[in-house]
DNA sequence: ATAATGTGATATTCTAGATTGTCAGATTGT
DNA sequence: ACAATCTGACAATCTAGAATATCACATTAT
């Protein structure tokens, strides 16, 4: 009772359902990066694809699996950036660099990434808090205290996310330069702390 | 044709509307503490209040007209313990303290001020830009660069986030010790920055 | 040529929740 | 007493969007 698969258009079965799928990803990307996760509807998403809802449950069992996808694809490029502009500067530096150049270059990217985390199921908050170990991993080389962590990760994500709400005024270099100082932040000695300087 | 306004129980009508009102309001910030504001239904806010959905729609147009106020009054709570502790010590310190141990009596304020802040309405948006200026100003009366005041708040409010998660392990003072550097930091001179110390 | 399979459009089902409306019984003013 | 108002429970309506199913037509294999 094995359906024919058979071949169309000049491609395979396979082909063609790994294409589907790889636009309906893209798609997502765009369309969450436009409206945010909650106005990435399967129907927006498969207009953008230019498929339909059909070739949607063909690929993922349901909305927030493409979610992921699309967050891992965002993922990717924005690693994938960082990591072109590093060798030149301190590591710390250029992945700040390479890190604020993609979000301006991509800004609908930076949405997904960074903005509209919250609600959107289990597997989107597990799969977002392991992108932002990695991105953790990029600004903070050594470790610390975890609370330190999440201060200085989200120093940077949130000096970002004014950043891109400002519409990109501020160039890359000096946002850098504002974001740099709290990587180097550390514990403080509890009691004395210098007034003056 | 003007209904007459009768005494009931013991209360005017004004006296029990707001009493509704009140009951409905603090119903809301409960239930969002708990659920998150994404699980704070009309049916829901109702149930805990022991009101029925009439009643909320006396006092309110709409759901999120109802989250408003719960944040308002979350708002009002947490500046009012910053209040109190405020006093000994250097002021953004105590300020510092007070915000953490407010999170820490009270996680579910904490939840309804911090987390679940996107995607409720522009009212709501808002409301809570409204209040992280308020942090901000208490914490960097200073004031500087917007990008390195959104690094500072962002820096503060993302270590709640964790402590919270984490279920309030670590200290309130270390949490302060750890946070306190954070409002201190400056905009980079770009180049030199010393390496060794 | 024709039967099986692929495709796009569209219709249908399902669900959750907001918002509105109805009703019987309780409480009050006169 | 009794009519007007208040109250709680509950039903009805509306909407949005996910998830599924159906149709007519296109393409392919034999």
């Amino acid at each position: 009772m094995e359906k024919e698969k058979r071949r169309y258009s000049g491609q395979s079965f396979e082909d063609r359902q790994s294409d589907r799928r790889e636009r309906l990803i893209h798609a997502a990307l765009v369309v969450a990066g436009r409206f945010g996760l909650e106005g990435a509807s399967v129907a927006a998403i498969c207009a953008e694809a230019e498929l339909t809802a059909r070739y949607f449950y063909e690929s993922f069992p349901n909305r927030e699996a493409i979610f992921v996808e699309a967050y891992r694809l965002a993922q990717a490029e924005l690693l994938g950036r960082m990591g072109e502009v590093a060798g030149r500067k301190a590591p710390v530096e250029s992945a700040l660099a390479g890190f604020f150049s993609a979000l301006n270059a991509n800004p609908g990217l930076a949405r997904v990434f960074l903005l509209d985390l919250d609600d959107h199921g289990p597997a989107m908050r597990a799969a977002s808090e392991e992108g932002a170990a990695k991105l953790a991993k990029a600004f903070v080389p050594a470790g610390g205290h975890p609370l330190l962590l999440a201060g200085i990760l989200g120093a940077i994500v949130d000096i970002a996310k004014r950043w891109i709400a400002s519409g990109f005024t501020t160039p890359v270099e000096e946002v850098v330069a504002i974001a740099l100082p709290f990587t180097r932040v550390t514990s403080a000695p509890s009691k004395a702390t210098r007034k003056a300087r």
